[in-house]
RNA sequence: GGCCCCGUCGUCUAGCCAGGUCUAGGACACAGGCCUUUCACGCCUGCAACACGGGUUCAAAUCCCGUCGGGGUCACCA
């Protein structure tokens, strides 16, 4: 048997990055296996604008290389994969259920529910419909339609009994029968709801292992009450741990980040990247830019091999030590019995961390790959990129060496970048520094004949010009340096002084001397 | 509230199924120190947990029962 498994996204214009999590594990579990996984639209609940909704969810996927066998784009055997597209199937299990008994037509009004549904709460028991507007003769149905009223398909869930649920993750799992609900699966309007969609689409697909969140645990019942009602071979089911908010147990969402900006840690996050977003001109709202969502990774320049890991490692663990895998290492060693049981708060500096330790062992080539697009974006470096560019911004990025934690921060060193009188000076540091230091402006003004005569301009001699300068001076080099500093960089810190310098070159370390001697 | 799930450092976790090797290991975070022209990196040190209560046993984080706590779910959403 060759195992498949799926994700099933709807088309809400976003990935959660709990849901990438859960695709991370059919797809590692699929890939071990050497099986297929599967991506199947669950558009069942009308879409206006499908294109646009679903776009960033197969981008953030890509991205992230999680790829799909069979699916929107690469098409397969059991096209079409969007649930909008297999209504008549919906339609003909609906038939089936009814003829079979197993699904009833139902009339009865909203309110009339609400009704029942008021009363059981008010005798403090469970609700459980009366099927008092079940039409279960042609006379009956021809009756409550003559009222005037619409009919839905319920399902016709027995009244006693147990149904387990064998769940690889937690075992079994028993629920009693008598409270569960006749669900509708046919809407008023003729269209089915996921349950019954979900069901039909994992069997005619051929899933074999349905991996989900827990929050469909409970779901499950009725699934594989409809599943055997339709003579369907059950597929395994394992039920994953949600992922939570930081510092909570509570599901994570998209929507409460003004309260896990709260978390000091979730907000360096997200300042962290809105300060690059700003500077590439993003549009920065919760829906577009949010550490929720998947695209905000991207977008800042996180790399998806730390996302991935990090996402691994959310509710899953090969060992007491190992952290780090590569692709085929933790498909290796992926296996869902080790998965945990309770749920994992996502914890943004955990994240950063993997982050940093990815890109600091990322090749220098790559890191200036990742660089450019973002000098580009913010309007620092021009296209096309012209070779002495690529070899510049190479040098900085050396020079940068672990202070680039992510793609994006190439941008704190947009000083190398920009014409010598555009550069900005940070207010503070230059009051600071040299407005405030007259010992240090009056060194400034001294070393800058020696600059002026370096040979050659590079870190070491440039670096023995200014020691020993300090030294006949008889000065700290503390004394000069950050005024050097924020003369040439327009800030307090940045690289390594004598790096920076070189960068600059003899020319424009003059020139922006010159320039903020002159602000003084 | 009913049903279901879960409960080891602040967080992610190892250990639990097959009780002793656990004075509970690792990682992130945090604190202190070293390095140092800033920032970052790095190095060293430290802080910190078996939810609680009963059993069973020579022995329990590990097995059993109860309590408490947290979460998920109860739609003509997915």
């Amino acid at each position: 048997m060759t195992v498949r498994t799926r994700f099933a996204p709807s088309p809400t214009g976003y990935l959660h990055i709990g849901g990438v999590r859960t695709a991370l594990f059919c797809w590692l579990f699929a890939r071990k296996h050497g099986g297929q996984f599967i991506l199947r639209i669950d558009d069942t609940d009308q879409q206006r604008n499908l294109e646009a909704t679903l776009a960033p969810i197969l981008n953030g996927f890509r991205w992230l290389g999680i790829d799909w066998d069979e699916g929107p784009e690469v098409g397969g055997p059991h096209a079409p994969y969007y649930q909008s597209q297999r209504l008549e199937r919906y339609q003909a299990a609906v038939e089936k259920l009814l003829a079979s008994g197993h699904a009833y037509r139902d009339y009865a009004r909203p309110e009339e529910l609400a009704e029942e549904r008021a009363a059981a709460e008010a005798e403090k028991r469970t609700f459980v419909y009366s099927r008092r507007w079940m039409a279960d003769t042609p006379e009956k149905q021809a009756q409550f339609e003559a009222e005037g009223r619409q009919g839905v398909v319920r399902l016709k869930m027995p009244r006693e009994g147990k149904i387990v649920v064998d769940d690889m993750i937690r075992g079994p799992v028993e629920f009693d029968l008598a409270q569960e609900q006749d669900h509708v699966i046919q809407r008023t309007d003729g269209t089915c709801l996921y349950h019954l969609a979900s069901v039909v689409d994992d069997h005619e697909f051929g899933i074999t292992h349905v991996i989900r969140a827990e929050e469909h645990l409970s779901n499950t019942p009725r699934q594989i009450f409809i599943a055997q009602a339709l003579g369907y071979e059950l597929p395994r089911f394992a039920h994953l741990p949600v992922v939570a908010e930081p510092g909570s147990k509570t599901k994570l969402s998209k929507r409460k980040i003004a309260k896990y900006l709260k978390n000091p840690e979730f907000k360096q996050l997200y300042d962290h990247g809105c300060a690059i977003a700003r500077r590439l001109g993003l549009e920065i709202s919760d829906d577009t830019f949010n550490p929720v969502v998947v695209d905000f990774y991207e977008q800042v320049g996180y790399l998806p091999e730390a996302i991935v890991n990090y996402l691994l490692l959310l509710g899953w663990s090969y060992d007491d030590k190992t952290e780090f895998f590569t692709r085929e290492e933790m498909i290796e060693h992926f296996t869902l019995d080790r998965v945990n049981k309770s749920s994992a708060s996502f914890d943004p500096a955990k994240l950063r961390a993997f982050q940093e330790h990815y890109f600091r062992a990322l090749p220098a080539e790559q890191k200036v790959e990742k660089v450019l697009p973002f000098l580009v974006k913010a309007g620092l470096v021009a296209e096309p990129i012209q070779p002495e560019t690529q070899q510049f911004v190479a040098r900085v990025v050396e020079a940068a060496g672990d202070r680039l934690k992510v793609a994006g921060d190439i941008l704190d060193f947009d000083e190398f970048f920009v014409a010598d009188d555009a550069l900005a000076y940070d207010e503070k540091d230059f009051e600071k520094r040299l407005r405030g230091d007259q010992t240090a402006v009056g060194l400034l003004r001294q070393f800058r004949e020696r600059l002026a005569a370096a040979e050659p301009f590079e870190p070491s001699a440039l670096e023995a010009a200014l020691k020993g300068f300090v030294e006949e001076q008889g000065v700290k080099i503390g004394q000069i340096i950050h005024a050097l500093r924020v003369a040439t960089t327009g800030k307090g810190v940045g690289l390594g002084m004598f790096d920076a310098l070189a960068l600059l070159g003899r020319e424009r370390c003059l020139a922006r001397i010159d320039r903020a001697l002159a602000q003084v």
